[in-house]
DNA sequence: CGAAACCCGATGGTTTTAGTCGGGTTTCGA
DNA sequence: TCGAAACCCGACTAAAACCATCGGGTTTCG
């Protein structure tokens, strides 16, 4: 059960906007100095603007900047973003498929969990990241 | 965000093991009948075996029990034993990739998640599957 | 205008997944 | 004793996903 690069890289591009919040667009290559392989990041960060938690500014210095305020930005908004929605049964899905007797205690094992990870993702925002890191350092915002 | 289809099957058959618990060994054929692939659902149960979680016996008429109590057998000990430990990122194994500003938050939280999740499925138990299922029909045990 | 910077579709190598195959070994029962 | 039923196991494979990389395009600042 492991998260994909995806998943991790995104988030901590999107950590690293929130500290650097108010302080204009963040090039891809100062975003990638910390060990994410910038054309791959290019990519993710794709993906992060057309879910619309990051804008954009284009041409020379341009940039990203997290578009709300990292109150309002969720880990399961950016999971979401980066490896779709959680997905732990096409049972889930497609109902059909679902045949079994019992109503499918199995089913509902399914959505409890995916229910519970979720609610964990959607209480962690990049402001409470913030918050628990080094507050002596962090004083804005 | 996805469980592959090894954890799945894995559950079914656990659970139907569960359900004909008593009723002398269960053979391949009887559980893969719901639909899971017979020489692939063998190779599953190898691993259910090898992690302790059934027992098998050997020749003919045998086939594969639960090795416990269905209330002592958790969602986590079977996704463990399909899907191998969670893992949302090898910073949480090796400690020297994370050389990160802040004691790195991100770390911080996947290791909330990680705690998160497992307790979420140590809490869900093949026995507390049965309460929830049928109880009308399920009187046994 | 030209350099800085984002945008984007195509491609390629590696790993994982989801099975399949074929040949063992063990045990029951006639 | 023997054969069928059943589990055991390592090797193999096709397809998908993952993790990038590449090359060219567009936008904007100065």
């Amino acid at each position: 059960m492991k998260l994909s690069t995806r998943g991790k890289y995104g988030l901590y591009a999107m950590f690293y906007l929130a500290q650097h919040q108010g302080e204009g667009p963040q090039s891809l290559q100062s975003i990638a100095a910390t060990g994410v392989p910038r054309q791959y990041l290019e990519q993710l960060l794709g993906n992060l603007r057309r879910a619309g938690l990051v804008t954009t500014v284009r041409g020379a210095q341009g940039g990203y900047q997290i578009s709300k305020a990292p109150q309002e930005i969720s880990l399961l908004a950016i999971m979401d973003a980066m490896e779709g929605p959680i997905e732990l049964s096409e049972c889930m899905v497609d109902e059909s498929h679902c045949s079994r007797a019992c109503a499918c205690p199995v089913r509902n094992v399914w959505q409890q969990l995916t229910n519970s990870f979720n609610r964990e993702l959607a209480g962690i925002t990049l402001g409470s990241m913030l918050n628990d890191c080094c507050e002596s350092e962090a004083l804005e915002v």
